[in-house]
DNA sequence: TGATTATATGAATAAATGTTCATATAATAA
DNA sequence: TTATTATATGAACATTTATTCATATAATCA
């Protein structure tokens, strides 16, 4: 005795819609690359060694062993997440002899790292 | 006829530290928690879902089917990241009858969608 | 040249995470 | 009350991801 539902399973069947502000959202939405890449990105900073790394870089460069030093990790686990900073183009490196010294690539992500901080510790006020 | 080497591999290998930049690093460091919270607040945005129900949002407050029609995914799954959302104080929400109505928690979220945009963008200029 | 040192990286493993399905809850309407 | 609608959520599954181990590369030194 239930009702005809579910016939078309494959049509929407969402029916609460507001349909002005839908359209007026998805007009206003950067496009999907833009949102793919900004997902990309946040997601860089958010990991413990990532953004343990970042923050040490953002004292002063430093080489990979004062990395290990400082973060207290095994060399390969440092040298993976430096690859994936470096790949996302978020710090920079220069090699003098066998050591490579790393360092935050511009002042646009010193922003973000503080801006993040600022948030968190404004969270606890 | 190897030389005697990890004899004591408990003990650390790393021998080519600048002692006195990885001391100045450590006492500048954020603590422990901070920086851990700190990664878990950038891991938020860091997913394509989470990032567009964001940007959606930074437009208008929107009910849980709207998003779900702008996003174009399944309601479940949208639910779910409204709660991740929800519990990381990252978005708001009140209730209407049986709707729920979604937007952003503050500004400072939306300053650091903004300004995350403002990166992407510069990095193709 | 051979040995050592600093860093990088491939493969394997373990852990975390996002989506789906099914179902639950809660509000409203009949 | 029963049916319907809007949203939430637990469990399962698949995918991603971070770390470790072992090893490679590349620079320096003896």
């Amino acid at each position: 005795m239930t009702k005809i539902k579910d016939m078309r399973s494959d049509i929407c069947q969402i029916q609460c819609i507001h349909p002005d502000a839908v359209e007026r959202v998805k007009g206003k939405m950067p496009a999907p690359q833009i949102l793919m890449d900004l997902a990309v990105f946040f997601k860089i900073f958010g990991d413990h060694t990532r953004i343990r790394i970042l923050n040490a870089l953002y004292e002063e460069e430093l080489c990979v062993c004062d990395l290990v030093e400082v973060l207290g990790m095994k060399q390969s686990a440092v040298s993976h997440q430096l690859r994936v900073l470096r790949g996302a183009k978020v710090v920079k490196f220069r090699k003098v002899g066998k050591m490579v010294y790393y360092s935050l690539d511009d002042d646009h992500v010193r922003e973000l790292l503080s801006d993040g901080l600022a948030h968190i510790q404004e969270d606890r006020g």
